[in-house]
DNA sequence: GAATTTTATTAAACTAGTTTAATGTATTGA
DNA sequence: TCAATACATTAAACTAGTTTAATAAAATTC
């Protein structure tokens, strides 16, 4: 049941077979349906998630009734709102399956109590951290520089797996365009080959 | 020297007074002269940077030869490249003091022995990198949903102190907009008043 | 399998933000 | 202290991206 957990962890620090197993068995099943949520705008975020199948998004709605998405996760993703879970605070964020999915979910007692006594579990999370932030960087330098088309294809490219599964009106919300003009950078792309 | 750093730190961790005192002694203090640099494109980012006076932009220079500004720091502020300083590659970034600077500096070297001896610090730098990571989501998000005279107004209010330090080419390049775009929204800002 | 809802596309008018260039004013530096 | 450089503003033409609305196709639901 944890295999694609373990595999993910050893990705990130060595852990022995015990601390390992020891962490994993912190983690609890849940079966999400497509569409239904994970979080909700208001709720405090409980859980530090992790996917084991299906996908997810991750937004927010601003004042005007726009979708922003943070990010996606498949497979092999971690999931949460960090600002709620580790500020105990209400969430501004929706978690919502995409398709049927299925997380091991870490409630915020059970994660403290393996910062406590899997000293480097502190590590992992880390360098976890560390590596989400970067990607975050790129993606804010991205979004400042260049153009939606190019913002775009390089999404397609980045994320090929990712890309075919999803709807133009995700896609368009993850750009920071509207699916209107999404849809004429599309026109425009395959005019051109 | 390192009465604001020992502040700070405390800000964020319980550490004792052996600790603070063994990880502050790893640091080194350095003076920058206004337009000099601490990290250039292509270089190694070796350090891990706290600010104790002055101020400093981050910043990277796009393929037009446009500059998008990641983030500034100011006094009580950490500065580096984590991209490069945790994976060791070349930095896609430049760091350089807008102002004449005082920073202590940490190695990558003497981080890993405060990791390793010091067992809080690990927790130290998780919880750093959360809340930037945390105020990285949010800016992402405003960037997304906002716009530039929304952003400009609201960083003006969160940031009054940076603010006012700044030149508009700067705040310009870290809003995502040019200078003119911005000396329009200031004429505009002006005669509503 | 018919009805409803969601998705993608197109068009046309619009707006937020860019580009280039000129001008005046502050700052800086030798 | 004077020349050079950096900064802020304005104008005008332009372009990237939005808005609204209509239509067709695809997917979902009962």
């Amino acid at each position: 049941m944890t295999e694609l957990l373990q595999k993910n962890i050893a990705d990130h620090v060595v852990l022995s077979t015990t601390e390992t197993e020891e962490f994993c068995n912190l983690f609890e099943q849940r079966f999400i349906k497509k569409k239904s949520f994970l979080l909700r705008e208001g709720e405090v975020c409980k859980f530090e998630g992790f996917v084991v199948k299906g996908l997810f998004r991750v937004y927010h709605i601003d004042k005007n009734g726009f979708e922003q998405i943070l990010y996606f996760a498949i497979e092999n993703w971690w999931i949460t709102d960090i600002d709620s879970f580790t500020t105990e605070t209400p969430s501004q964020l929706y978690i919502e399956a995409l398709e049927d999915s299925e997380v091991l979910l870490i409630s915020k007692k059970d994660k403290e109590f393996a910062y406590s006594n899997l000293p480097r579990i502190e590590k992992l999370f880390r360098v976890m951290t560390q590596k989400t932030h970067v990607a975050l960087q790129r993606r804010m330098i991205d979004n400042l520089s260049k153009t939606a088309e190019l913002r775009y294809i390089e999404f397609s490219e980045k994320y090929p797996q990712l890309f075919q599964r999803l709807s133009n009106i995700q896609i368009a919300a993850y750009l920071g365009i509207t699916n209107v003009f999404l849809s004429n950078i599309r026109k425009k792309i395959a005019s051109k080959k």
